[in-house]
DNA sequence: CACAAAGCAGAGCACTGCTCTTGCATGAGA
DNA sequence: TCTCATGCAAGAGCAGTGCTCTGCTTTGTG
C-alpha cells in the first residue's frame, strides 16, 4: 500500500534483486559453471525450490545476469567515453576501448559470461541485444562524428564486398559511410579478441606489458577505421 | 609379448584412445559442459569408476582433449598453408586464416574448448603450449619469409613500446623484425576474435555474408603486418 | 607355476537442477 | 472488519553428476 505497485509486488522485486545480487557474488567468486541455485538459496536463507518462484530455471537467472553484465560494461564504456571532448576522435576511441579492457579485468567472470563460449543448449534471447550493442554504438558514434567533421579518408573496399557492406551500413549504422562498415566490424572483433586473449591466458609469456601493448593496438585500430591522428 | 611395450601397456593405450574417442564424440554432440564421465563409461560398456584408472579426473580428460584439439587445428592450418607456393605470401596468410575458420565451423565445441572461456578452477598445464602455438608459428613463418624475400615495409612503432616489442620478438620469433612483432600479435588476436564472434553468435544480424567478409578482413590483416599485395 | 600387480564392479558420499504436494501467511475485496 | 483466494515457502523426492573406497578377478611376468 505504501507504493502504487502494492506491497506484494514490491517484496517480489526486492527478493528478485537480492537473488541477483547473491548470484552475481557467486559468479564473481567462482564463475558461471559453479553458479548453483541451491548455494544461492542457502546463502539467502531460503530453500532451493523457493527460487523457482522468481526464476523458472538456472538459465533464466543466467540470462538476467547476462543482461546486467552487458549493461554494466556498456555504462562503463559510455561514461568513460563521455569524459573526452567531442572533437578528439582518436582519444574518444582509445578511451572507450580501454574502458572495455578495464571493465573486463575487473569482472573476468562476467566478461566470460557474455563474450566467452556460450553455455551449450542455451541461446541468448533477443532481449539481450540492446544491452549488448551499447559498446558498439559508442564506437560507431565516434566514427560517425569523425566522418561528419574533418572527413574520413576513403577506405578501400573491394567490389565483391560492396553489397554486403551496404547492407551492414544500412542495418546497423545508417549514418556511417559504406566503406567504414566492414572496417568497423573488424575493429570491433579485434578489440574483443585482444581483451579475450589477455583474460583467457593466451597472452601468457607472449605479451607482458599488457597495458602498453593494448594502448598501441587500439590506437592502430582507430587509424584502421579512418580516425585522424 | 607381441610388441616391445608389452600387451598390458598396449591394451592400456587402446582403452585410453577409445575413451578419448567417445569423449570427443560427446564433446562434439553436446559441448564440454555436458561431457560426463559416467556417460562415456556407459557408452563404452564399463563402470564409471573404471575410467579413473585412465584419467585421474574429468579435468585431466579435458586436458587431453584440449591438446588433441590444438593439434587438430594446427595440422589443418599447416596442411592448408603448405599447399600454397612459398612465394605468394599474402595467399599463404589468407589460406592459413581461412583454414582456422573452416576448422572452427566444423568443430565448434572443440573450438570453444580451446579458445572460449576457460573452465573455472582449471588452469591449462604447460603441456598444451607447443600444440597451442602451431597456428601462430605458421603465421609467423609467412611474415618471416616475406621479410627475407622482398623486404617488409617499415611498420610504425612508438618509442614507448620498443622495449616490449624487442622482448616479444626475441622470445617468440627471433627471426622477425622488431616492428612486426606487435602487429603480428594484434593480427593473431583479431583472427581469433573474428572466428569467435562468428561462432559465438555475435555476428547474428550484423554480418550475413560471413565468408566474404572474413576473406576481406584477413586480407586487410595481412596488409597490416606488412605483407605485399 | 605362483605371485603380485593391474583392472574391474559396485556401493556409497556429497553434490547438482528441477518437480510436486502440502500447508501457511497475507493482501485484497465484500 | 471478516473471509477467502492467492502467493509463497518448505520439504521430500527424482535423476543425474564427479569422485572414492573396498573387495574380487584377471593377467602378465619373474
Amino acid at each position: 500500500m505504501s507504493t502504487a505497485e502494492g506491497a506484494r509486488a514490491r517484496a517480489r522485486t526486492e527478493v528478485t534483486a537480492a537473488i541477483k545480487d547473491e548470484a552475481r557474488r557467486q559468479l564473481a567468486a567462482e564463475g558461471a559453471a559453479k553458479l548453483s541455485l541451491r548455494a544461492v538459496a542457502r546463502e539467502l536463507g531460503m530453500v532451493s525450490s523457493a527460487l523457482y518462484r522468481y526464476f523458472p530455471s538456472r538459465d533464466d537467472l543466467l540470462t538476467a545476469l547476462i543482461i546486467d553484465a552487458y549493461d554494466s560494461l556498456g555504462e562503463a564504456v559510455e561514461t568513460a567515453h563521455a569524459a573526452v571532448p567531442a572533437g578528439e576522435f582518436l582519444r574518444r576511441w582509445t578511451v572507450a576501448c580501454e574502458a572495455v579492457r578495464v571493465w573486463a579485468l575487473a569482472h573476468p567472470h562476467e566478461y566470460a559470461l557474455i563474450y566467452g563460449s556460450p553455455v551449450p543448449g542455451y541461446a541468448a534471447p533477443a532481449t539481450t541485444i540492446p544491452s549488448a550493442a551499447r559498446v558498439a554504438m559508442v564506437l560507431i558514434g565516434v566514427v560517425r562524428d569523425a566522418d561528419r567533421g574533418p572527413g574520413l579518408p576513403g577506405l578501400s573496399l573491394p567490389a565483391e564486398l560492396r553489397c554486403e557492406a551496404e547492407r551492414m551500413a544500412a542495418e546497423i549504422a545508417p549514418e556511417l559511410p559504406v566503406e567504414a562498415a566492414p572496417a568497423m566490424v573488424a575493429a570491433w572483433a579485434e578489440l574483443f579478441g585482444l581483451v579475450g586473449f589477455e583474460l583467457f591466458g593466451q597472452f601468457e609469456q607472449v605479451v607482458l606489458d599488457r597495458e602498453r601493448f593494448f594502448r598501441h593496438a587500439v590506437t592502430r585500430l582507430g587509424a584502421s577505421v579512418g580516425l585522424p591522428a
